[in-house]
DNA sequence: TTGAAAGCGCTAACAC
DNA sequence: GTGTTAGCGCTTTCAA
């Protein structure tokens, strides 16, 4: 790929003109620059990114960490983010770490080796090793979920939805209509997302006086699948819950095919509600009710709250916190 | 963030014995390297991407370009790319297109730039413009279609499936099970992918002697809205088909929804092919059939194809075909 | 208005 | 074994 000083020689000027004609910065007669332009065009060429990146430190790249490409919940984020980045110059690059703690600190290294300028890092489970070495980043990052280091000594921002808010107001939303067999399929509760949602059950169904059948309670990785293997062991148990409080949409679309697959009847049978909200919540039938996790704001501020950071040099912790809503449709109806 | 010359401070050496202990190569006393080791870890020492890559002309990472991200036909072929990038040490960064253009060109002007060392370039639409943005790029780009310049000249790899094929195998499948009237929903015939999926929709009904109706004709944008639509005019309009052949899975569904809304069963009144075969066909009842379109297949071998390239040099074009393969399931059935 | 020169942080050839 | 040195391609003073 052709220089600056290879249109330097063929224009017969010195590096630094081509440079100020090519940036549009400086002084530059309109004659010579004109002919660097031609000859820059002509040799096809184009600046080096690492060449400029060395010299300005910054990348106008922002690296955006997803878990799961698979989860339709994460693509408004997306959206939501980039459009905000976009608006400022900055260029969206996502990875996708697939959960992995590996993947994640490979990119987490990436960012302070400066391949972009700042992170909006999403993740199942945010935890000291992770979190560690966010905070040996120079660089600025946003967490999509709430973090706080015992130490108090962090330098990334926070935005997040309240998950455990979410499963609570499906949940009594069942106890107000007057469910009493109210099950719920989670995730994985050692880790963050699936310890604060069951938490949020646990709560509504105390606060209810509705007592906790062992029996309702399964614990599924958030695939489809997980949701239509737990529906399926209560089925085969015998001990299927009223309702049922799912820890996302696509487990919910599992537990929803399996009552279906069996014979039960949704809502009649077992009521469900999901959460997310995505967009697969209305291609089935009933439609699935669903908790809106407002996806979208989310990134919309992640990317806020970075570029304040990198625009503004803002250098205190800032966390935000969202409410979620309950989207009430066909599963979830006492009668239908 | 700390560098070379620092840690070379701090010991006491130079910073070539630092780059050498660091990088592991080159000679080194033990000594010293245990304490360069220290001291960097000391700094927080991480090296400068854009340094290195300045020096290096290589950054290991691979760019992926994904014009629709709530599609979940691209996730496979990521998948299968991802795979095969990550066991060669190349880290895949995707880039969210949306589709637009401006947003190719600014992806393959950062690629020119040296920001990956190569391009996975998925588009709706291949056309002179965005070809020769490629073809402007030294570096190697394989495309998840098949085009060729007139020129001739062009030096990218195509890896694609046949999806004219593909379409045509569903009206084909439909002819043979008797249905005479049958509709298509396609996209926008002035792009590629719109245009060679109804090419094979109107050869199979050539061959098949099947008269083609107009009325039963729509054009979508592959959204599931548009499906929707497309069968909600038709249903207003009194002309419904007996079998319905979908270019893509989301307006399939989109279409299958309206049906049922409107009372109309599927697949007794009418039968439905999609095409990508998503895990969306397995959401609705009944499952939708669909063209399987080997989309981690395709991920995989555009993967290999740059590894190619890159690791061993190659500079012949190639271009691999591949075959799709029908999914039939309830949707589809003459009677169910 | 233009050019010379230093330096961003790293690598690698070469000298010691 | 270790240090010196010369770039990689660009930006940015500063002097002419």
């Amino acid at each position: 790929m052709a220089t600056i000083y290879e249109i330097a020689q063929e224009v017969g000027v010195s590096p630094s003109t081509v440079a100020r004609a090519l940036r549009g910065t400086g002084y530059c007669s309109k004659e010579k620059y004109d002919k660097i332009i031609a000859v820059a065009k002509r040799l096809n060429y184009a600046p080096s990114h690492a060449a400029r990146s060395l010299k300005s430190k910054r990348t106008n790249k922002i690296l955006f960490l997803i878990p799961d490409i698979y989860n339709p919940f994460y693509f408004g984020m997306i959206k939501g983010a980039s459009d905000v980045l976009d608006q400022n110059g900055y260029y969206t690059i996502l990875c996708h770490t697939r959960g992995d703690k590996g993947m994640e600190k490979k990119m987490l290294r990436s960012l302070k080796e400066g391949y972009g300028d700042g992170m909006i890092f999403v993740s199942f489970d945010f935890n000291k090793e992770n979190i560690d070495a966010v905070n040996a980043c120079a660089l600025p990052v946003v967490l999509t979920n709430n973090y706080q280091s015992l130490s108090g000594n962090d330098h990334f921002d926070c935005v997040y939805i309240d998950t455990f808010e979410g499963i609570y107001m499906a949940c009594k939303y069942f106890i107000s209509q007057g469910f009493r067999k109210i099950g719920y399929i989670g995730g994985d509760t050692t880790v963050q997302t699936g310890r604060e949602r069951f938490a949020g059950f646990l709560k509504a169904m105390n606060e209810g006086n509705v007592p906790v059948n062992q029996n309702f309670l399964k614990e599924g990785d958030f695939s489809r699948d997980s949701g239509e293997k737990s529906m399926e062991e209560m089925i085969s148990a015998r001990s299927v819950p009223e309702a049922l409080v799912v820890a996302n949409d696509l487990m919910a679309i599992g537990a929803l095919k399996a009552c279906k697959k069996h014979g039960l009847h949704i809502p009649q049978d077992v009521a469900i509600i999901g959460m997310d909200n995505t967009d697969l919540a209305t291609c089935t039938v009933p439609e699935l009710s669903s908790i809106n996790m407002k996806e979208e704001d989310i990134g919309r501020y992640a990317a806020e709250l970075l570029m304040e950071r990198i625009l503004k040099g803002r250098k205190e912790k800032r966390t935000i916190r969202l409410q979620p809503e309950l989207f009430l449709r066909g599963s979830s109806r006492r009668e239908a």
